[in-house]
DNA sequence: CCAAAAGTGTTATGGATACACCCATGA
DNA sequence: TCATGGGTGTATCCATAACACTTTTGG
């Protein structure tokens, strides 16, 4: 149609998707075993190949939902990673994304995919500049959550103020006073005490509470 | 190599740059006539394709540098563009980088390149989505004015106070309290006052300030 | 002399921080 | 009874916001 785009060089365009759960007081990142070279059998993202009849963002949600038939995800975009010997085997253009996952919701099979969660603090080596995008990823959702709750995409229905802040504590690297948590905590609209109790973390129990989506939506216009 | 690869769909990868200015107390946006199809004759942000033995941020660079003949300049990603009609010529993946430019600083010669800088509120019909990029940057700066004083890459060497506020508030879309931001200026440690009157803007005179660079990398670690 | 922009301080308020002890329970 | 994590208030400090008049000078 247009002979000036003739002539122009054609790549293969890749998306990885960052995988984001929580569990015991530790972020981690979902990782899987490569099926194919280059590095067959290292860990990696979970990664594909753009289709021409998908837009970028389609083909992250694919893969997603292929490689762990999890659907609807919160999931955002990082950025391109573009620089020519990224992929040792070819030139690949890669698009990544990042997504939060309540692990509870989602039953993985592991096995079946050679997958495990890796704890954020303990990546094994990792190509094709993974672990950039992976700290790229931490950086861009501690912004993020300056401006919204997007942490309860991390965490179960129901979880303890305790939960809460470690998780809070391990996205940003930094140990939060338990009492100036709680205190602003309370003021929260979004953020919801139940009459369940957690017994199994503690002797005592620690009281569960719940986010109130529509709150946090209605918060944010 | 792999014959994993093979199979896959190819992409033509483009990048635009969103080239900022400053000029008589408003945010400016470089814009060019097309001059080739689809779209040629209509206004567009720079761009070109990226080429098989170049990284995307390469690309980016040159097609500024081709474009405009500006070199070095403050320059970030934005991200990948990737929907399936974006360019209603072929499919075409785009990566959207912006930049600040000091336009004193830089003498473009807008006829040959026919181009012009358009004010970021009365910006004309774009296609290629290049509308939403531009939002889309403009909320990108001023994320990340809060951690870095980025603005001073659209400024001249030497400016007023009054031109520093009214690029402020043009970027973020609000009014400022004189007092109260010349007093949080006084405290920084890399705007400096310098000898410097200007009798341009008010017939009284401006004090006019640079900005200390070293201070400004120093301070950011 | 007047229009136009430059320049200049004080007060009030709210949010952030620092900090230490008692409670309830299961083993 | 004791070890473990849950739960609670207060005082201080600092950053932010609101607010209006005087100064200088070219025309």
């Amino acid at each position: 149609m247009n002979e000036f785009y003739t002539g122009q060089d054609k790549f293969y365009v890749s998306v990885d998707c960052i995988i984001f759960g929580y569990e015991e007081g530790e972020l981690k990142v979902l990782l899987k075993k490569r099926d194919f070279a280059p590095f067959k059998g290292e860990w990696s993202l979970m990664g594909g190949f753009v289709r021409a009849n998908e837009s970028v963002d389609d083909a992250a949600k694919r893969v997603l939902t292929e490689l762990t038939g999890i659907d609807h995800l919160y999931m955002e975009q990082l950025g391109a990673f573009g620089s020519v010997d990224r992929d040792p085997g070819e030139r690949v253009i890669s698009v990544a994304y990042y997504a939060l996952v309540n692990k509870d919701e989602y039953k993985l099979n592991l096995e079946s995919i050679n997958g495990y969660w890796a704890g954020f603090n303990h990546l094994p080596v990792l190509g094709f500049g993974h672990k950039d995008m992976i700290q790229k990823a931490r950086k861009d959702i501690l912004l993020k959550l300056e401006s919204e709750p997007v942490v309860f995409h991390l965490l179960p229905e129901l979880f303890t103020l305790t939960q809460l802040q470690t998780l809070l504590e391990s996205i940003s690297g930094e140990k939060i006073d338990k009492r100036n948590f709680r205190r602003r905590v309370f003021e929260l609209p979004y953020i919801e005490k139940t009459d369940h109790v957690d017994r199994i973390s503690s002797r005592r129990g620690a009281t569960q509470y719940k986010f109130n989506k529509e709150q946090v939506y209605q918060r944010l216009k």
